[in-house]
DNA sequence: TATTGTTATACTCTATAACTATA
DNA sequence: TATAGTTATAGAGTATAACAATA
């Protein structure tokens, strides 16, 4: 056997199943929005189907994961962070405050503020959360090297976690 | 002026607006998937806002430049390349075959399929949408030199356009 | 038997506006 | 007057199963 499986398919004068190499040569496929579309859309559906057993989607984890961050944050953050709507966040805090798994805290200097913390709980649920999450991503970043994961990341950091406009 | 806008809000004793200080040191900004999804949000919805002047959004624009790729594609195709449901399709298709500016043709080597192809019309519109599609994505580029583009994009690339599990 | 496109349906997610309590 | 959280509601997106036509 020599050269990829693309290119034997070349060289049988068919394009591979589903057409990929097509999709290749389309436009679309060098944009860097689509492409970070795609992967978030097949990263998200094996991390849910993973997360499914701990009864979170990647929605109620990244909640769960901010709100173990020490001090914790007030739901106004959650969403700027999450990129939602704060009326979305309502409903996933409780979610996970009827589970026990974070709680609302008075802002003693906003008292209009809600500061959500993790419980012993939830810490322990992230933990087992954080590892199904990391099992996830790595068959999405099968092809990629230690290196190219560390540049990839830094690269999209820059991109998608600067200041707003 | 001497240091970032960051520096300059630790200095003061406080966190720029929003935390964003404390979410970059939480676990989840280190997830090249949050990362991806956090690009994908803020890039969809400028995208979108551009898109609009052509009466198109992120999905009915990649569907029409998936029906630009000479040959065309099948609507199983467009579904793979997608990340979408094979059913959710059909409105899209129906939205932009009704407008004129795709149509469906039968697949001479079987029968069951539809090949969409792109009409002048909409090679047309398709040529503004890339237009107002670059202007959204050079505001989410704005940080990166080209050389961290054409990186980002190749990274991208082997990670979501490399073939399924 | 399996696959393509399609329809129908229910479910989730998202966006908007309005309300309250605080600031 | 403005902001944090909340509620209600409508709209958009998504997943599933079933069907007809074709392979």
């Amino acid at each position: 056997m020599t050269g990829t499986a693309q290119e034997n398919a070349a060289a049988r004068g068919r394009e591979p199943a589903g057409g990929a190499g097509r999709l290749a040569r389309s436009g679309l496929s060098n944009e860097i929005q689509f492409l970070a579309a795609r992967a978030r859309s097949l990263g998200t559906a094996r991390a849910d189907s993973r997360l499914a057993a701990l009864d979170l989607k990647v929605r109620s984890y990244s909640v769960l994961a901010l709100a173990c961050v020490p001090g914790g944050l007030s739901q106004r953050d959650l969403a700027e962070y999450l990129c939602l709507d704060p009326s979305q966040i309502v409903a996933l805090v409780d979610g996970l405050e009827q589970r026990g798994l974070v709680e609302r805290r008075a802002d003693p200097r906003d008292r209009r503020s809600r500061v959500i913390h993790a419980t012993a709980a939830g810490k322990n649920l992230y933990a087992s959360a954080t590892d199904a999450v990391r099992r996830a991503e790595e068959v999405s970043l099968r092809n990629l090297t230690d290196g190219e994961r560390n540049r990839l990341r830094g690269l999209l950091r820059k991109m998608a976690l600067t200041p707003a406009d």
